[in-house]
DNA sequence: ACCTGAACACCGTTCAAGT
DNA sequence: ACCTGAACACCGTTCAAGT
């Protein structure tokens, strides 16, 4: 809280990606200024540099924080769901809680990371992508059925709308609805799909 | 192509939105410059402010030359369609063809414009709200559905896989598929959803 | 009416120097 | 080891002035 006098604060790293979320909250991630961010810290605009190689990999840290928010939400959907079939659906609106509540986060975690790997966000996935064969195997989802085809059904409609909703678009369109609502009807949707078939 | 000599091409908005759609396409929305654009056109980077207030309005007006096109297309999937549920199936897959061949332009249209109305996108989602009462009217989709739910559910599908086809999101997940392929996926998916219910 | 030239505050980034 | 101070090229934007 209160920085040290002439020397910083202990951690300037968790500093940075602290009021750098906070920031992002606030200006959006285009409007994002690493300036802005080391005036607000304390510290020169060059101190950010020994902590990260640019701007860029800045703010895919935010993201890699907001991905292990993210992971734990989906793990903890899975785990307090009653059968394979309810797991799915934990999934499904976890994801769009997220979107909503983690706003922030949700904005920077799609971003093109060009050439930089996403381990941790790929980690993630790999939750929907188990609960997915666990629901195959059980029955609650169509055994016969490529999991893969399915892992881009559920997660194409999933995300957008956790997109549309998080950004304004279904606002914009006329279209926007309670979240509860919104989540019932995404569930719902798969829930009585055979194609994708949640039993 | 060749700039007249003292005084310029006589239209300088025009020229504007044009290589601003060719810089967009090689830099990205976040490394767009508005410098750089009046560089490339041979003007100074005073000449844009007598077309557009700023930066936001002139990446606007490429996103509106956007719509303008993806409007176009699904007027044309409605057209050559063969029956009101042919007609939805045709705006789904025009709305992915559109995603992955103008991806520039897609990049953009689904920015935040905060205060800054948007008619002409608003105009383009009237097709697609038409064309889904239409087909509830001939029996292709249910008629007892509220249609604005149908049309949340049909655009969330449609524009995640778009977002996650575009931005490369299928292939960090290793669940990247032809192109062909995933149409048939998320089309065939509402096609058999009795929640939906495209016949 | 439409554009230039020059300026302003700001940004991302670098680097020698300080403790 | 970690940070500062000062600098660089660049950016968005403004405005008086030119034709």
């Amino acid at each position: 809280m209160a920085q040290k006098d002439g020397y910083h604060h202990g951690d300037l790293r968790a500093a940075l990606l602290r009021e750098g979320h906070a920031l992002l909250a606030e200006r959006g991630s285009d409007a994002f200024s690493l300036n802005e961010l080391a005036r607000r810290v304390g510290v020169s605009t060059a101190a950010p540099y020994r902590h990260f190689p640019d701007r860029d990999h800045l703010i895919d840290a935010i993201a890699d924080d907001g991905y292990v928010i993210f992971g734990d939400a989906l793990i903890a959907a899975v785990a307090g769901a009653s059968d394979e079939g309810a797991a799915v659906c934990g999934i499904l609106l976890a994801y769009l809680d997220f979107a909503v509540e983690h706003a922030a986060y949700f904005s920077v975690m799609f971003r093109d990371r060009g050439e930089r790997p996403n381990e941790v966000g790929a980690g993630t996935f790999m939750t929907f992508a188990d609960a997915i064969v666990a629901a195959q195997a059980s029955g609650h989802l169509d055994p016969s059925a490529d999991p893969r085809a399915l892992g881009r059904a559920l997660w194409a409609g999933v995300h957008g709308a956790a997109v549309l909703e998080a950004s304004g678009g279904f606002v914009k369109l006329g279209l926007d609805v309670p979240h509860e609502q919104l989540v019932e009807e995404i569930v719902g949707l798969y829930l009585r799909s055979p194609a994708v078939a949640v039993r």
